[in-house]
DNA sequence: CAGTGAGCGAGCTTCCGCTTGACTT
């Protein structure tokens, strides 16, 4: 007579294992096991939305076992989590298992701890079908809105596009923003501080800053003339006392945001390497929105604080959570012994941990006490006043431990202490500046940035903020990147020794690091859907049919219903759109070419954005080129469209051959009898470069080509012993081959290269056939983890489901260095 | 490694949310 308790993780599985003892046996689903099939549409529309549920191939095996384990057990118990998705989970498993819903017992836990859990398992109730039908719906309706919109883009945009209700709102967030900046005109204005004394002995210089900006030059230069024969003195002195407040316990998307900010990680590494925290059993789970703390947790904190820093520095809080339909089932994320501050495993994994158990132990410390004091400096002779402030911190508080970063970390504003003033004092002028500063274009967003601001709307869970993030990027809606700023001119005005002096200073702005750009097909397909579908990628779209799901599950509404509420008029739009639409490929008419008189357009082309040389009604042969990296369809001009024509350029003859200069796929570059060099970006750019330039550098190439090589043998005319950039090595058929250390390249015989290449285990012709049973082969052999084995009996195999990659992107994987 | 590009059309592509794996230079 044994119980088997189902769970959603493998990892949670193993803890409660161990709390219900002998006679439950604790299995996990690994998620959903059943989903509408993902080849057909999948749901009935004219049978009452009637859903075809089908068990994924990568799933059969895990449902075989858990078949098994039911047939076994005398009583099944489902402990999904308590919401929505966990529902239907639970709902899935009764159907596929041949459980009966109304009669299976349904648990929750709130906590992961002995009591909860035994508390949970004396009160089963039964399954809410109103919490699965809600769901259901919401499962259907994205199906609907995804499987009719994508179609809809291979058509009238291009193929194996997409769209879903929260991957084409953050693709309209990039988009939105890269058009702010595009119009964002930047204008200036003159910061004016000064540096002064007070008259104290001993006291310290402190800077006080213009209540207001400048425009005018001339204007700045008037004051700073005025100050230099001006006297300071010390107006209103104001202190106040402030607190500052820890920031609540990590959530899934504010652990995005900080590791990105402060450990420079991307949102998806960021979720690998909690995972492996969590599997190592060091923090509670990494996917939640929820800020809550358990009791135990909440009393671990303040031992630990009261230990490390003194019982004054505990405070016990307890966070709720704001937004609706957050899960209090999960906890914020967090250490699981709160007295481990440290961690073994690799370094991502040490800093991550760190990082988690230092929100958390701030979370529960006692605010910091900080005195603000603003200090007025009046100037003789004008009604404009500088203020000073300062800063100091009364009980540093949390602050001992962890300070939360923001997105713009500028030095100007950081606060420095002020020396003791007194009201009415003259002070000593040391020098002043006015330095033309420039208003900033909004920021792009980063990955982490984009999580937060769909996360503020409402969109997305946090089990998908990651997987959406990619989405995007692969469907080339938008590219991550960095990009180098670009040098500014600015003014800066000196008042020393009663002398003002103006120079013209040099720095670089709009440095990009890691970022995302919208790409031309980003904002072709967020147009179309604008056009023709405003209200699914509308911003409130989600939380308006999340209130929906809300009445479903409350049981005041329908669920099919609502779906046909919704269907009826989406649809409707769905066939206007596909019958009535022009295709949409970002055509523009920049206008005519003054030196041919043909019209000039751009637009995107099967390889890309493209501009065209040419009317295609009439007959005549067109020309094209592929427009920069950084260019865009909607900002390229007419000049720099024309220019793009002047590639490939010829410079000359050299040794008898055409020298030419373009840019390709790897940037730009000269071409000589058939061989290429790219040209550094040090070295020019392929516009301007002169022939001698060009001659200079194809030399200076082959130089380092002769270099290159260490030897060759007349009998194998295909093997070389090459230097490379990370050493010598042997090439040969177009695969490389690594020298052991204790060898000398120089003295190498051919036999001794040929058993260097057969001792490496990799020929041409294993490697292939290799490659394509690879998949198969390990996947079967691989060892079941023990966690997983312990979880479900045994893990679902996946070898069936491997779909076998077209051969141009498994070639692609295996060139790529 | 550095090409191509219009238009036509066969046959392919696609959603969000739960989970954890799986390649290798």
């Amino acid at each position: 007579m044994s119980n088997l308790v189902v769970v959603e993780s493998p990892a949670k599985a193993n803890t409660i294992a161990k709390f219900l003892g002998k006679d439950f046996t604790v299995v996990s689903s690994y998620g959903h096991i059943r989903d509408l099939s993902p080849k057909a549409f999948g749901i009935d529309v004219a049978n009452g939305f009637n859903p075809d549920y089908v068990v994924p191939e990568d799933k059969k095996n895990l449902v075989k076992d858990l078949k098994n384990a039911t047939k076994k057990a005398s009583s099944v118990w489902l402990a999904t989590d308590e919401d929505r998705e966990g529902e239907a989970i639970a709902w899935h498993l009764c159907a596929v298992l041949g459980l009966d819903p109304q009669k299976t017992k349904r648990i929750v836990f709130h906590e992961i701890t002995k009591n909860a859990i035994l508390e949970a398992v004396k009160k089963p109730r039964y399954i809410d079908q109103n919490l699965v039908n809600a769901q259901q719906a919401r499962r259907i309706l994205d199906r609907i809105v995804g499987y009719e919109l994508s179609p809809i883009l291979w058509k009238k945009v291009k193929p194996a596009l997409s769209a879903g209700r929260v991957q084409s709102v953050a693709l309209r967030l990039l988009v939105e923003r890269e058009r702010e900046i595009i119009a964002f005109t930047s204008t200036s204005s003159f910061r004016i501080t000064g540096q002064y004394k007070s008259a104290h002995k001993n006291s310290a210089e402190f800077t006080a800053e213009l209540n207001e900006r400048i425009t005018d030059k001339d204007e700045a230069r008037n004051f700073l003339n005025l100050c230099s024969t001006a006297t300071f003195t010390v107006g209103d002195i104001k202190t106040k006392p402030a607190k500052r407040f820890p920031a609540p316990p990590f959530t899934t998307s504010t652990l995005q945001q900080e590791a990105s900010r402060k450990l420079g990680f991307s949102v998806a590494q960021t979720m690998s390497v909690a995972q492996k925290l969590y599997e190592a059993g060091k923090i509670s789970y990494m996917r939640t929105d929820s800020v809550n703390l358990s009791a135990t947790v909440l009393n671990a904190s303040k031992e630990i604080i009261t230990s490390l820093y003194g019982a004054k520095y505990s405070h016990t809080r307890q966070y709720t959570t704001k937004s609706k339909g957050a899960q209090e089932a999960h906890e914020a994320i967090r250490p699981t012994y709160m007295d481990q501050s440290s961690v073994n495993g690799t370094n991502a994994e040490k800093r991550l941990y760190e990082l988690i158990w230092k929100r958390t132990v701030a979370s529960q410390m006692k605010e910091a006490e900080i005195e603000k004091t603003t200090a007025t400096v009046t100037v003789s002779g004008s009604p404009r006043q500088l203020i000073a402030s300062g800063e100091v911190i009364l009980f540093d508080g949390f602050l001992k431990v962890y300070a939360e970063s923001t997105d713009d970390d500028s030095d100007e504003n950081q606060k420095n202490m002020l020396p003791q003033l007194t009201a009415g004092e003259s002070l000593a002028m040391l020098q002043m500046f006015a330095v033309e500063r420039f208003t900033h274009y909004p920021p792009r967003y980063t990955e982490a940035s984009l999580v937060r601001k769909l996360e503020e709307l409402g969109i997305g869970r946090p089990s998908t903020y990651a997987p959406t993030i990619s989405t995007v990027l692969n469907r080339g809606y938008a590219v991550k990147e960095d990009r180098p700023g670009t040098d500014r001119n600015f003014i800066q005005l000196t008042l020393v020794n009663q002398k003002v002096t103006e120079e013209i200073k040099s720095e670089t702005t709009g440095n990009e690091k890691s970022k995302l750009f919208p790409t031309d097909i980003g904002m072709i397909v967020t147009d179309f859907l604008m056009n023709n579908f405003d209200d699914i990628i509308d911003y409130n779209f989600t939380a308006s049919v999340e209130k929906t799901f809300d009445e479903i599950a409350e049981g005041q509404m329908e669920w099919t219903k609502m779906l046909s509420t919704f269907y009826k008029p989406f649809h409707k739009k769905v066939e206007d759109s596909l019958k009535n639409s022009e295709r949409s490929r970002g055509r523009r008419e920049l206008g005519i070419d003054p030196a041919t008189g043909r019209p000039v357009t751009v637009l995107i082309g099967r390889f890309g954005p493209m501009v065209q040389l040419g009317d295609n009604t009439k007959d005549e042969k067109l020309q094209f080129a592929s427009l920069l990296k950084h260019q865009y369809l909607e900002t390229i001009t007419l000049e720099e469209a024309l220019e793009l024509f002047k590639l490939p350029r010829k410079l000359g003859q050299f040794e008898g051959h055409e020298v030419t200069t373009g840019i390709g796929r790897f940037g730009p570059f000269i071409n000589h009898k058939g061989k290429y060099y790219s040209i550094r970006k040090t070295e020019g750019e392929p516009f301007t470069i002169t022939f001698d330039q060009a001659i200079a550098i194809i030399i200076e190439r082959r130089e380092l080509e002769k270099n290159k090589l260490i030897a060759e043998f007349a009998e194998k005319p295909g093997l070389k012993v090459l230097n490379g950039r990370y050493g010598p090595y042997i090439s040969y058929e177009k695969e490389n081959y690594k020298i052991p250390r204790a060898v000398a390249p120089e003295s190498l015989t051919l036999d001794e290269c040929l058993r260097i290449i057969e001792s490496s285990g990799k020929n041409n012709h294993n490697r292939q056939s290799k490659s394509s049973s690879r998949p198969v082969n390990k996947k079967i052999t691989r060892s079941k983890s023990k966690s997983a084995k312990k979880a479900s009996g045994s893990k679902q195999v996946k070898s069936a489901s491997v779909k076998k990659k077209p051969a141009s992107v498994r070639a692609k994987k295996k060139t790529k260095k």
